[in-house]
DNA sequence: CGCGAGGTACGATGCAAGTAGAACCTATGG
DNA sequence: CCATAGGTTCTACTTGCATCGTACCTCGCG
C-alpha cells in the first residue's frame, strides 16, 4: 500500500487511461474561479492535503486513503470531490484504484503565487 | 456593561496611522492565519469589499455603510468584524463613525501576491 | 439635551457544508 | 470466481455560518 510515483508527468497529450479529464469534473485554468479555490482551501483537512502535495516533487501521484485524514472514508472521497471541481487536483484512474495530482502548473499559471503562499503557510 | 470602556485613543481625528494595531482586534502580521484569510475572501461580499478597496488609492478609508452591500447593517458589521480579525481591514475611529482601511503593505508583506490575486480576480 | 447617523452586540433562524454509515462499483489477485 | 481494496454515491444528521431584528452605544448636531 505503497505509493507509487509512477512517472505520470503531463506532457503534451499525455493520457493514460482517461482520454477527456474534463468530463470528471476538472475544470479548465479559464473555467477556474478565485473564491471557490480559496474557499476550497479554507477547510483544514484540505488544506492539509495541498501542503503535503507541495512538499513532495512536482507530478506525485497520491491515493486519497494515503492522506489518512482523521474522517470516514466518504467524507475524504467528499473534500477530494471539492478539491477537484475547484481545479486543485486532478484525479487519475488507475484501474484498481484513483491517485490525485496536483495541478501545480496550472494552477500556478492562473493563480501565480497561490500555491506558494500554501508551502509557506 | 456589556461593552468595556476601551481607552479612548483618538487624540486627533485625522489620525490616520494606528500604531497599535492590536487594541481593537486587529491581528500582527505574525498572527495573521492564512487559512482565516482564505476563508475571510472566499465569501461574496466580503471578496467583494476586498476587491472595491484593491481599485483605490492605497490607504483610502471607507466606512462599512459606504459599499451598500445587500445585506442588513448588523450583517455588514459581522462581515465587517471577520475581516478585521482576520487582519484584511483595519477599523479606525473617527469619533462619529468608524472607516476601513485595506492593510495593504502588511498583506503584502505577510502573503506575498495575495492581494495581487484578488484585484486580477 | 434629546435626536439621528453610524456601528456593535446578542439571540434566533434558515440554509449551506462537514460528517458518517451503508450500498454499490470496478479492477486486482488469490 | 469470489474476496478484497480503493472510491463514489445516497441519505441522514449535525455543525457552522450568513442573515436579520432588536437593543444599545457613541458621537455630532440642532
Amino acid at each position: 500500500m505503497q505509493v507509487e510515483p509512477m512517472e505520470n508527468l503531463r506532457s503534451g497529450c499525455d493520457e493514460r487511461r482517461n482520454p477527456v479529464p474534463d468530463e470528471e469534473g476538472h475544470p479548465t485554468p479559464e473555467e477556474m474561479d478565485l473564491r471557490t479555490v480559496l474557499h476550497a482551501l479554507s477547510d483544514p483537512h484540505r488544506y492539509r492535503v495541498i501542503a503535503r502535495f507541495l512538499r513532495e516533487p512536482d507530478g506525485t501521484e497520491r491515493t486519497c486513503a494515503s492522506f489518512q485524514l482523521p474522517v470516514s472514508k466518504s467524507t475524504t472521497s467528499h473534500h477530494f470531490k471539492v478539491m477537484r471541481e475547484a481545479g486543485l487536483l486532478r484525479m487519475v484512474d488507475h484501474g484498481n484504484s484513483r491517485t490525485a495530482v496536483l495541478r501545480r502548473a496550472e494552477l500556478d499559471a492562473r493563480f501565480p503565487g497561490l500555491l506558494d503562499l500554501v508551502s509557506k503557510g
